[in-house]
DNA sequence: GTAAGCACTCTTGTGGAAAAAGTGCCAGAC
DNA sequence: GTCTGGCACTTTTTCCACAAGAGTGCTTAC
């Protein structure tokens, strides 16, 4: 459904009245608008302009005799036809860069530090998942024993980036059968990008099983576990408190189901990673987002690269949030990010 | 202050009050109280002793016309001297015991789900931290080299607990220092709890810094994060949704400033760890938690063992909560946890 | 096409009366 | 002495009615 085809005058008064709501959260009256709109125009005129808006599904009354306030619909044109960019002011990047360029050793605490920036301030949900390991290519495989029964798996991506991962042996392990058959995954698996790996493991393993039968068996059923890209520990979420007070989560039982959300960091992984990494801001608006929990949001989200590998970084707030500054804000902070992460 | 001098009637009705407003979250007025009080006592004598009770600090009122409702030192009382424990149903039992005992490889799993399943079935907010590694005796130290200026350090600790951090090292790394420094480390390190490695540390490594100036000082400059016991993400939180509900925060302040102290992990371990680990249940009412964003909470918390090493687990939730099913509770769950954890 | 006027609708705010809840205390019963 | 019934008093809660406010939609005139 295009709406390339309003007027002018449309066009200027949805844009008018979204940025008042977005300033306010009350509906925006007709004279509100007109009063804004320079150009002198009456009420009159404004409401005959959003009876229109509305019959398209652009905006929307609450009730009969209160202002408009924009449907996701609305935000959607909004955002993709009729909103500039807002640069960030200098202090805004100030604090970020500070925060991202600190050097800390560990990419964990990079992201950490991230979410909360971006939290602190968009005063939104600031959140930072870290990079997909599928698109990373193995440099190295380390096992291990730390215990009768236990060993480490290391994953040593190039970049340094690295996953370990603590398997639980049937029985106990024999130092030279573990190098052994560290050695043979190295061989068959390096160079490959884990993705790679998740998908042919069984072919590629399948002769040499013979090997050591039970380590690679072990490896094999822990597949899912160690190349499993979802991981909840991957997110991180920062500024939970700055949408406590949002006027659209006064609605008790609203806040409390985006809490829920919130706290299964897997699903919310898998929601955002499941449409794949496009290049550029995406936005997510309202009903786009196919949990009802998350009804009343919007997601703002960039992709970052740590070398060849990409996460995401993004934004959770109200459908009714600043996106012109915004997106300026996510944008910075993922060419930061990926800088920094590629250095 | 000791309260052990109060008559049976005070005994009886403080308790009686306690179980009625842990039930309604409503003040509790002398009529209430009376009819519960089975032995036909009159209103007006409870309304009397209530009084003392005031007087006493332990219960107050809202405001004139109200029924009384706990204090803190009210909930100490009763924690303290009057509260029967109640056994959990068998269902109770059953629920927790599957989850727990379910068959994970690593222990933050376990820990994840321990702190799900207890806020399911408490219906407040769950809460795990990890083993204190302090007291954990270190059984190998390995250091992996993972990329060009990047080293993972693996310690090993009795009974599979396993920590692994990544330190950047200044420039290239040669892998037969990295070999010679590690078998040093493990010479010099092995068999001590890391407690007494991180007191001692400086003075064990002094005269051998010979051999590899620059690793061994990488090392000894990143003590601090190597040996820190309240890592943020040692700790699990479930059911936050949990206490959105509840009546005590329909206070949007009160609850933002609550969801702020969940979020800061780091500050909320450092809190429960500070005062050491105790024998049996913890029980922190209100105030005597040292933390104004938690002034109406309870902390509820139980020692478990994984081998010779002690993490906590517990409960948080407004004072007003069911403190003798709670610590049934509380004890079962860490009792089943040290038994899969020392298995 | 634009604007002014006006009747209409729905929400918000206000004030006050009545109801409800519960206390404190006194005077009398056991 | 201890307990209890009775009662006046206080404070909150609830309800209702009514006015004020905000904003619309429509009609009509330019």
């Amino acid at each position: 459904m295009a709406f390339d085809n309003l007027t002018e005058r449309e066009r200027l008064i949805l844009q008018t009245l979204i940025n008042h709501y977005i300033a306010t959260a009350e509906p925006v009256g007709s004279r509100a608008v007109a009063q804004k709109y320079k150009l002198g125009i009456s009420p009159a005129t404004v409401r005959n302009t959003m009876q229109d808006l509305e019959e398209m599904g652009l905006i929307s009354q609450p009730h009969t005799s209160a202002g408009r306030v924009p449907t996701d619909r609305g935000y959607r044109v909004y955002v993709d036809n009729m909103m500039g960019l807002e640069a960030l002011t200098p202090s805004e990047a100030d604090q970020i860069r500070k925060e991202i360029c600190a050097d800390y050793a560990a990419v964990e605490d990079i992201l950490e530090q991230t979410a909360k920036v971006l939290a602190t301030v968009s005063k939104q949900l600031g959140l930072t998942i870290a990079p997909r390991f599928d698109k990373g290519i193995l440099t190295r495989v380390n096992l291990i024993p730390v215990a009768e029964k236990k060993i480490l798996v290391i994953l040593a991506v190039k970049h340094g980036l690295v996953r370990t991962v603590l398997l639980e042996a049937e029985s106990g392990i024999n130092t030279e059968q573990v190098e052994k058959t560290a050695s043979i995954l190295n061989e068959k698996l390096c160079g490959l990008t884990l993705g790679e790996i998740k998908d042919s493991i069984d072919i590629r393993l399948k002769e040499t099983s013979a090997e050591d039968p039970r380590l690679i068996k072990l490896f094999l059923d822990s597949t899912d576990n160690l190349l499993n890209f979802t991981d909840p520990d991957q997110m991180h979420l920062g500024g939970t408190t700055n949408i406590v007070n949002q006027p659209e989560f006064k609605n008790r039982e609203k806040l409390r189901s985006l809490i829920e959300v919130l706290e299964e960091k897997k699903l919310l992984t898998e929601l955002i990673s499941a449409k794949g990494i496009k290049e550029g801001i995406t936005i997510t608006i309202g009903k786009e987002i196919e949990r009802g929990e998350m009804q009343s949001c919007s997601l703002l989200t960039s992709p970052y690269k740590a070398g060849k590998v990409q996460g995401t970084i993004g934004i959770i707030g109200p459908t009714r949030m600043r996106y012109s500054k915004l997106v300026s804000m996510v944008e910075y902070t993922a060419k930061l990010l990926s800088d920094v992460l590629s250095k």
